[in-house]
DNA sequence: CCAATAGTGTCTATTAGACACTATACA
DNA sequence: TGTATAGTGTCTAATAGACACTATTGG
């Protein structure tokens, strides 16, 4: 243990969460105005300092937050990408680790109470979300939103942002709105089938004044599935 | 300033690099003796503190390691993923930011004589080097050759590890290395002139008993070309 | 019966994979 | 002329994309 082992040497290290959701009207992300400095007032992505008393890992860490913000426990959370710079905070050198997670509608619905005072979604709009976000926030969420919409192209990813049953033709038009336009309902079937992470629900089905539709739920709601093409 | 700043709740950090080459007989990784504790004497990946004084950002610290440690100042480097627990490090609480660096021939042959002292080339064998390694390097060794290995099926990334300037065939062989597998000559070359990551040196030939084959270099040593579809 | 959406089938233009062929050097 | 590897062409089986068709409900 020969150096570099007092605070004056040691970066600060904070997760920080891209955290996503379908509102009625698009994708969106939430965001929490900061009651602190730096950059007081401002919104940011939702994150915080690693509790290393509390913390076990990285992706607990995560967890922590995540549960703090919106009260979810077990979504799909995946680590994007860690920066770290001189100058991305004006208290000194400082790490973020990124994740992303993916909150299904019925997560929203049940927790809307449960979100923390000053946390708000909103509508992704291009390449972010019409805002000054603080520190680099705004370049960390475009690289968010890249990842999400590359992975549309080959995974099941949309499948975890919808509630936890739907059908093949809702699934389907999740994945149109995302990549911004229309599929083929045949191909995508293909797709879906060969992917294989959807169960069926033994008889469930979803009625209007039309044939009914069969409703599917996901095989495994904290993993995704890749496709061996593009969608 | 709030909470959470100083010592005995920061993390310690350090940035370690998963260092690749292709020696005669395969793909190898750099590895070095630890001489401090703790692990002192084992095999690790080479790795060091962030210097807040010295590295303006992540990949400037990588950089500085990685030149410390072969000589080499302008390779392939990405960012692989950040792993961070309580347990990871006898000393505390501690996160590792891990890079993959592809070095290619020509660096290694320049500098075998900059190379620090107690590093050595350990040729790849199935997940890992055969070995046991210091902290969680074993793990993180083996997530960086499935990153790499699966690159290979997509990308222009064993043209990395090459000298600077090859024949289809040198390249095709060391695709063929990489992925334990025989490739078709004629849809490997439709595949690397669709992806256009490679310039031919104008009149230069490689020459032997046989037809002369043109020599190609990259186009671009600091980034991979993606193919469309699989190799 | 009509409207609307679910779900499946068919046809063709495209492409991938296997293989063969031609080209050009040195010995 | 023989041998070895470079580089290109061809044929066919598999596939993707467009489109059409059938199925099943409520109104």
């Amino acid at each position: 243990m020969t150096t570099h082992d007092n605070d004056a040497f040691r970066p600060i290290a904070t997760v920080d969460l891209a955290i996503f959701s379908l509102s009625p009207t698009g994708l969106s992300v939430l965001l929490v105005r900061r009651a602190n400095a730096p950059f007081s007032g401002e919104w940011a992505l939702p994150g915080g300092w690693i509790h290393v008393d509390e913390d076990a890992n990285l992706e607990a860490a995560a967890r922590r937050v995540l549960k703090e913000k919106t009260g979810v426990e077990t979504p799909y959370l995946e680590q994007l990408q860690t920066t770290g710079s001189r100058t991305r905070d004006p208290r000194g050198w400082s790490i973020s680790i990124v994740y992303i997670a993916l909150l299904s509608a019925d997560d929203i619905a049940e927790r809307q109470d449960a979100m923390a005072g000053e946390a708000e979604w909103r509508l992704i709009e291009g390449e972010g979300v019409g805002l000054s976000l603080a520190f680099d926030h705004a370049s960390l969420l475009k690289e968010a939103l890249g990842r999400i919409r590359s992975k549309v192209e080959y995974s099941s990813l949309p499948g975890h942002l919808l509630p936890a049953r739907f059908t093949l033709s809702e699934l389907q038009s999740v994945y149109e709105h995302l990549l911004g336009r229309k599929l083929d309902k045949s191909a995508f079937r293909k797709r879906v089938a060969e992917a294989d992470f959807l169960k069926p629900i033994e008889g469930e089905m979803r009625r209007a004044s039309n044939r009914p539709a069969q409703v599917f739920r996901l095989k495994d709601t904290r993993t995704l599935a890749l496709f061996d093409r593009t969608i």
